[in-house]
DNA sequence: TTGTATGCGTTATCAC
DNA sequence: GTGATAACGCATACAA
């Protein structure tokens, strides 16, 4: 069973060697490892044996050519600078699904979709080494610029359309959990700094939001923020200036929710005693923050790896997949 | 100049397209575009015209598969578990790579390399689909069990070899400007609490902070932990149990650093009155904890973006290139 | 069920 | 300086 040909380490194994090392034919080998098409169950046992023997792996290259799909998955983002991708959600997103590409033998890419020029996406069409495309804090005149032959192969995290699948963190449900969190604790003038406007997912935030408040009759009292400390520092300025009397702030995200908080006792206010803070994704350092942080979690990871299997897959149950939140209550609410 | 066939959208261009429409052969056509081989300026000027005109993108599949090299970056980081990959600092080094790669049409796979099993650096160097190998907390097995088919296309973050060039920032510049700082701030009893001992950047830390207090008559005191806030909490208490009257602690990163604020604060110590504390890394939260953190930076983007260069390039100047890292004066030191 | 033959898009080796 | 032509490794339509 075994050739008589010794492996010489500059010879690179491949399924002329597997076929050869089973007793079958390339195209017989070839359909027993890729699975597809007929074949006998002892062809099917020697081939095997013949690949585990001689450490076989496909060759990528080869198989993207004949198959004519790209070997890379996309990460495209959107914002107003480069800098956008300097975020530690962008890291752990891509660090995620770089993690299951790995197993499929393809990799990733990061880059910049400038929110001036939607258009860009037509580019990633024609280039035949994205093989899939993955849309973060798309807008919808990027969705709209998503050319049919992306279709079965991109997604979006944030918002989606009806050739764009979604799959993100069920905001809305954590949003209700918040402000019922903070009314059981008496809290009726609770605020809500959120991300900027133009990103479509803080919409879903901001709508629950809004929706609870008026049906409890209670004040709705917004100020836009980005996704920073900084920002949160200069929002809660705003808040308290504008409404002093406010009980309660529901932050975009944790940093936001820090900023506050550091915005807040500088000002001499007490936290919670004074006003209730919570934030968004349980980061690590949610647990170490004076007085530690409540907040909700983010299921980056679960989110990343559905969304790249759904598009390397190609295909995905529901047009939108939104995953649970569950609300940490620490000491700042 | 212009061929009669119409562009449908579905047909992909092709170099056969464009050396149609620049009326030559596809020989020429590719010897333009790649730039290697002879070529008359009038033919290059056509190639050139119809590339444009065509929106012509090579192939990067078709280009692996006869150049035989992969087109993927691997990042495979050495540790004792799969979790190794979940951290911000993976995270945020990934990210960068991911970027660097965009540009040149590739993409990047994240793998854990387990630390029992050191071998497994000679499968990516069997897997054609890789292109160049990046190495995270390798160790000397690691190091060791490097094939020779991976030269010039393989780097690393930490330690380095012979035969593997090493990026990364200047510990020992780093914590010699903090036993400074710590020394003219009038601290003299400074403990270290470091990485695991396994990892061996963690080494040049420890040496530089031993011979600093050797030379100046001070007592080593010296903790292992992890990189984690927990890692950071039980290890200070092991150190004051130990040297109950330490006046300073050098942290292995911010969140041990973070880790240890919270325990000796817990243990109704005042920082800095008590004891000094500083991280490494500068994260983003290390100036909105209590007190905020006196840390050095951790050019992350910039160990990445040249380590990526190199390792693509196959050409480095130095086997060792080591980032200079500032000291951020806070308060907690 | 299996084997034969063809094509994927590009680069490289030759003659010319 | 240029143009045929042979690989590169694999998947698949087709014939057996």
């Amino acid at each position: 069973m075994t050739t008589s040909t010794p492996h010489t380490s500059t010879h690179r194994v491949t399924l002329e060697d597997v076929a050869r090392e089973a007793g079958v034919s390339r195209a017989t080998a070839s359909r027993v490892i890729t699975g597809c098409g007929p074949s006998s169950a002892e062809a099917r046992d020697r081939v095997i044996a013949a690949v585990k023997a001689l450490g076989y792996i496909p060759d990528a290259a080869a198989r993207a050519l004949v198959g004519g799909h790209g070997f890379r998955l996309v990460v495209a983002v959107t914002g107003h600078t480069p800098s956008t991708l300097d975020d530690p959600y962008v890291d752990r997103f891509v660090a995620s699904v770089a993690v299951t590409c790995a197993t499929r033998g393809i990799g990733v890419s990061l880059q910049w979709l400038p929110y001036r020029d939607p258009d860009q996406v037509r580019r990633l069409a024609k280039d035949r080494s994205a093989r899939a495309v993955l849309l973060l804090n798309a807008t919808d005149a990027v969705l709209r610029a998503v050319p049919a032959a992306l279709t079965g192969r991109i997604a979006s995290i944030g918002l989606g359309s009806t050739t764009v699948p979604v799959f993100d963190v069920d905001l809305a449900g954590a949003t209700a959990a918040m402000v019922y969190h903070l009314y059981d604790k008496g809290r009726r003038r609770i605020a809500m700094v959120s991300g900027p406007a133009w990103m479509p997912c803080v919409a879903r935030s901001v709508e629950t939001y809004r929706s609870l408040m008026q049906a409890g009759g209670l004040p709705f009292r917004l100020v836009r923020s980005n996704f920073t400390a900084d920002g949160g520092k200069a929002a809660a300025r705003t808040a308290l200036c504008r409404w002093p009397d406010t009980d309660a702030v529901i932050a975009g995200n944790d940093a936001v929710a820090l900023g506050i908080i550091a915005a807040l006792r500088g000002q001499g206010r007490n936290i919670p005693g004074d006003v209730a803070v919570c934030g968004f994704d349980d980061i690590p350092f949610a647990v170490l923050s004076t007085p530690t942080l409540t907040t909700s979690t983010h299921p980056v990871e679960r989110i990343a790896t559905a969304a790249t299997t759904a598009v390397l897959d190609g295909s995905w149950a529901s047009p939108a997949t939104y995953y649970p939140s569950q609300l940490i209550c620490r000491e700042s609410a």
